[in-house]
DNA sequence: CTGAAAGCGCTTACAG
DNA sequence: CTGAAAGCGCTTACAG
């Protein structure tokens, strides 16, 4: 009994309806039955469930979840999940404490264009899921508070001045400052910052994100030992490895003018490390190296990459908590922003033997 | 209006109904409207959009997946995200894939537990795609044709000899020989094989597996060149970073008695040549190694890894199109088994200079 | 302990 | 071109 023009599918799923004719109950006792037993004799119970796994019956899902008002599912929205390694370590960290709360966990991948993250959103989300963990990098505040407008949303590391939404957001400036004062405390008396767009003394108090956060910290530290941060130093480009490797390229062929690079990801410091080698730099003998973000990989590396750990467990805990406070109705009030925890991690590549 | 019984969530989504009423006209106008305008005159549909862009109203995918009886989802289910790299750029090129073909894609990570595949496959998926693209190492036929009843599902590289569902296989044996006839060819006489346990010739008709077929691969490159697979030339691990360290570690420990490494996956490889930097072995020089997978980062090590690249785009259409026509009902028949493209990639880690 | 009934939000054949 | 109605599969308060 189809409902009115739908089309015959190639192999109609079980339903409740089924397992109560097989079973000779109506349907809502097998609903209880199969919901643990509440109010169903054992009797019942046993018939039910024999019924149930002879037809293979289980659950349609859209079904429960639009009589139960709720999904249980919580989204993870990340740009790349083959990017060494942010995120795909913040997803497989992710996946396993939204389990744990009950929670299903979607990952939804939308590639590096913001525009993609805007329509991954829209699309799926629609109301498929309870609430959504998201990486804002490029996406307005505006347009975040349209997304926000269905469901409960974290946001990671989004830097405008006035939250919109709950954040939590990653030590940019405090980060780079330690990493930078690490390499200056090891000798380096010519750092520049790798993956960092220079920032003017008239743009410093408009413009927004993750990398101006950093530039700032780099500029602090090196101004704490009387130094500057001029244009020449801040060598921007995206965080990943190949242009790591390009831009070690490009500095072995000027003469390597810096003594300690801060790059702005591991990523980057991977790359440079290659890029490096190909040029017979040597890496901590010629210039020394720190990374960012704390991927696994940057242990095994040769040399291995210092780098400012980001306690990802920390992070994603307290992501979801702001979540499960919202879908809850625990909390209700303005935007909160929580500061995932991180340690500095002293490795082979910022050290000589 | 809540169901009976149902609890008012803290803020309820707006509905179609919403939209008819603001825009005084009736619901099925609306979803005509939204849906494109069939039969709805320009002066409605106007209407219609103005009310729904000022309430914000999204489609409830819950009801329209519900009334449909497609979800337009496919599943992808990975162990782990964060393995370097295999599993992330498996689904990194699934999801624009899958998105290509009009269909949203869901990551699904279980861990490496083979238990919690199937809870995973269970559970979530219950109704709520269409299709699943499962790798199914460690769950037995059985478990495998009961996930099946459900719902379409294509496996990767499932050995089973008589195959229970269509299947995407990786050119394991074939890998292995070519690989291992590399480093014969670049003058290794001594060689080993790093996260394959060893088959006995009993054993050898009965046991199942990539590992297997693997050891098969590498066996039948030596038989050509006059040399024997023994136990003491397989060293089992799991294909990870940190196990293959560990061998490094045990292999310099007794003095290096390889002069070539056959490696199970790029990580092992990464991990083995982070481990013999440890103790001073030089790779290419004092051995060869060859990786396999052909992750990205295999390209950026010092030394990059030679390897067996597959060919991650033509593995995920194959699945994608396996699956595609079942869900269509293209193809209603016996298990397919395709299986992906590969190419040797030759880099430094097994070619002295 | 069990069943009949209502309703979640949507879509579409049908009647106008 | 538009609206009233049925029904997707499930859950739960209510009546028995």
């Amino acid at each position: 009994m189809l409902p009115r023009g739908m089309k015959a599918g190639a192999k109609m799923a079980v339903t409740l309806k089924d397992v109560a004719k097989k079973a000779g109950v109506s349907p809502a006792t097998v609903s209880y039955a199969l919901r643990g037993g509440q109010y169903v004799s054992p009797a019942t119970m046993k018939k039910v469930m024999k019924a149930a796994k002879a037809l293979g019956y289980t659950t349609n899902m859209s079904a429960r979840s639009l009589r139960y008002g709720k999904t249980k599912i919580i989204e993870v929205v990340v740009h790349e999940l083959d990017i060494p390694y942010y995120y795909s370590k913040l997803a497989a960290t992710a996946v396993p404490a939204i389990n744990r709360e009950g929670y299903q966990a979607l990952v939804l991948q939308t590639g590096l264009d913001a525009g993609n993250v805007k329509e991954a959103v829209d699309g799926i989300s629609n109301q498929i899921c309870d609430g959504v963990i998201l990486n804002a990098t490029g996406i307005d505040a505006n347009e975040i508070k349209r997304l926000s407008m269905n469901r409960p949303t974290v946001l990671l590391d989004d830097c405008t001045p006035e939250p919109v939404l709950d954040t939590v957001m990653t030590p940019n400036r405090e980060g780079a400052r330690i990493a930078t004062r690490h390499l200056i405390e090891q000798g380096c008396r010519s750092v520049a910052a790798v993956g960092i767009g220079y920032v003017s003394p008239t743009a410093i108090g408009v413009q927004v994100g993750t990398s101006k956060e950093r530039f700032e910290g780099v500029r602090e530290a090196l101004a704490e030992n009387g130094m500057g941060l001029t244009e020449r130093q801040c060598l921007a480009c995206d965080w990943l490895v190949e242009p790591g490797r390009e831009i070690a390229h490009q500095l072995a062929d000027v003469g390597m003018p810096f003594d300690g690079l801060f790059c702005a990801s591991d990523s980057l410091a991977f790359g440079l490390i290659r890029g490096f080698a190909d040029r017979g730099i040597r890496v901590p003998d010629d210039v020394l190296i720190t990374g960012f973000d704390g991927i696994s990989l940057g242990e095994y590396t040769v040399p291995s990459i210092s780098t400012v750990r980001i306690d990802m467990k920390d992070l994603v805990d307290k992501a979801i908590r702001l979540l499960l406070d919202r879908i809850d109705g625990i909390y209700d009030g303005e935007p909160r922003r929580e500061v995932a925890g991180y340690d500095f991690v002293v490795r082979g590549s910022s050290t000589r033997a």
